[in-house]
RNA sequence: CGGGGCGUGGCGCAGCCCGGUAGCGCGCUUGCAUGGGGUGCAAGAGGCCCCCGGUUCGAAUCCGGGCGCCCCGACCA
């Protein structure tokens, strides 16, 4: 904890793998690509797990749990399904000191399993809309992992829901991508673009996929979150009809979306500096920090009884307050520990304010000297309530400057190249198909992240083959 | 899968070339002092040196084989 960690102008990366490690979020484990997520961690994940739970829960969705292990045969039941997953499958042979008769695949995903109890669940028109989520563990084999952006295993949620309609389907494949981007701004204070995804970034198995795209701070996209129309490829697949008002039968149209914790390393590297974490307000585990001051036996008591009333007070105010009662550390040991795991609000109390009846308030987002103020004690919990609101919206204002001033227009080409060069994002229309898309990779790096929903209307002449009717699209380099 | 690195107290590493007592920093325990921006002193606890085999009187060290993890690229939430 003595060491700094690596400066992002120095190595991002290796910044990332600090801050992750030192913050205490994740802890690596005996497994290859598999962290531990520790209770820090873990708590950051809850908030943004309640957030979307409260949401889903809001718009009529249901929990549910499906099993963990699904057999090996459903998943080739949809072909682009099976394709898309194949290569990064986790499979069970053994079981009870016997090779199974049929292998189990630990789910990557379970549009499968899913689907094929929904064939069972659904019968009438009455039946539907179905509307389930489930928050789970799944299992990717991924080739190159990095902790919470991609590893083997990951948690997440993932919805699915079976609709008598198209229509229907797309307005729910929509509303949920607008709940991610709802939680993404407004939780985790990342100004995020929502829009529709490539053909070649499609999910497997989908008619289209709708991507909430986040700008890190160093300036590489994430993809944070997904939402398929899943048409009734997987209907088909599995056979998920229903008898209609007329007495017909009909396939159903399904949609899935999903948002893991992948959400946490999104936080850390979009708001994260080089004195380490910076959480969100509304997403820290602990809102505020109170490190008590003392200088001797006689003012400790005095001291850690104001510290202990006024987090009293704070948690009656509904602030999730963390009293930093160690003993033998020094404040100023303290101040950086608790800039490292990235508490939003840190009060100092000391003889100095108990004298005074103050409180110094310091905030996380504005470093040093300049973010520290003395309020007065009779006024704290609105102070900090205050100051809690000032630090979110800051936030989230800085991000979205540092956003807009990374993207940047491409009439052509050459723009696109010198731009994803640069490490920014490039937007220009586009109307190249998949190999030209591909191609775009190829030599830039750069993959489109999205047709923004914002400025579908705009259209103009393909940069790349200057065929005039492209769409906007956003190019980056992304995670 | 290609390239690189590394396996030695909890963590980070040195020792390995040149074989012979297992060492340093941090952390941990106890005590005293300290305390408004990364505490000081003192005394302690803690190690199948990744695994298997070989060479040798003797292996963390040399030789052979294996395993594992991390980092960088291509695939992906």
């Amino acid at each position: 904890m003595a060491a700094q960690v690596t400066p992002q102008s120095e190595d991002f990366s290796r910044w990332y793998n600090d801050i992750v490690y030192r913050a205490d979020l994740a802890a690596q484990s005996p497994v290859r690509g598999s962290v531990i997520i520790k209770p820090y961690g873990y708590e950051l994940w809850e908030g943004i797990r309640d957030a979307l739970d409260l949401r889903f829960k809001a718009t009529g969705h249901r929990n549910a749990y499906f099993p963990l292990l699904i057999p090996e045969s459903y998943l080739r039941r949809e072909a682009e399904h099976v394709e898309g997953f194949s290569p990064e499958l986790a499979v069970v042979t053994h079981a009870g000191g016997k090779k199974l008769e049929e292998a189990l695949v630990i789910r990557p995903t379970s549009e499968t399993i899913i689907g094929e109890a929904f064939s069972e669940w659904i019968q009438s028109w009455r039946d539907l809309p179905l509307l389930i989520n489930q928050w789970s563990n799944v299992v990717r084999w991924e080739l190159r992992t990095r902790p919470f952006l991609r590893t083997s295993e990951f948690l997440w949620q993932e919805g699915h829901t079976a609709h008598a309609t198209d229509d229907e389907a797309e307005a729910e494949t929509l509303q949920m991508l607008e709940i991610y981007a709802d939680v993404a701004i407004n939780e985790a204070a990342i100004p995020v673009i929502s829009g529709r995804k490539s053909n070649i970034e499609r999910f497997a198995g989908a008619l289209r996929t709708y991507t909430i795209e986040a700008m890190m701070g160093d300036k590489r996209a994430l993809q944070a979150g997904t939402s398929h129309n899943l048409g009734q490829n997987f209907a088909h697949a599995f056979d998920i009809r229903y008898l209609d008002e007329n007495n017909q039968q009909q396939l159903c149209w399904t949609t899935s979306w999903g948002l893991s914790t992948r959400m946490v390393g999104a936080v850390v590297m979009a708001h994260g500096d080089d004195t380490g974490l910076r959480l969100p307000p509304r997403l820290a585990p602990w809102q505020v920090v109170i490190v008590p001051i003392t200088r001797g036996d006689e003012e400790r008591e005095t001291v850690h009884a104001s510290a202990q009333a006024l987090k009293e007070e704070l948690d009656d105010a509904g602030i999730r307050t963390h009293l930093d009662a160690r003993e033998g550390l020094r404040p100023g040991f303290k101040f950086n520990d608790w800039e490292l795991r990235g508490v939003p609000l840190r009060l100092e109390l000391g003889p100095r304010d108990v004298a005074s009846n103050s409180v110094v308030l310091a905030r996380r987002d504005i470093p040093g000297r300049e973010g520290k103020t003395s309020v007065a004690r009779s006024g704290l919990t609105q102070a900090v309530v205050e100051g809690l609101q000032a630090i979110q919206s800051n936030m989230l204002n800085a991000a979205t400057t540092f956003r807009d001033d990374n993207i940047h227009d491409a009439r052509d080409y050459a723009d696109l190249r010198e731009i994803i060069e640069a490490g920014g994002w490039a937007r220009g229309y586009w109307a190249g198909d998949d190999d030209d898309e591909r191609r775009v990779k190829d030599e830039t790096g750069a993959t489109i992240r999205c047709f923004p929903f914002d400025q579908a209307d705009d259209r103009g002449p393909c940069l790349l083959t200057d065929a005039g009717d492209g769409e906007i699209a956003l190019f980056a380099r992304a995670y």
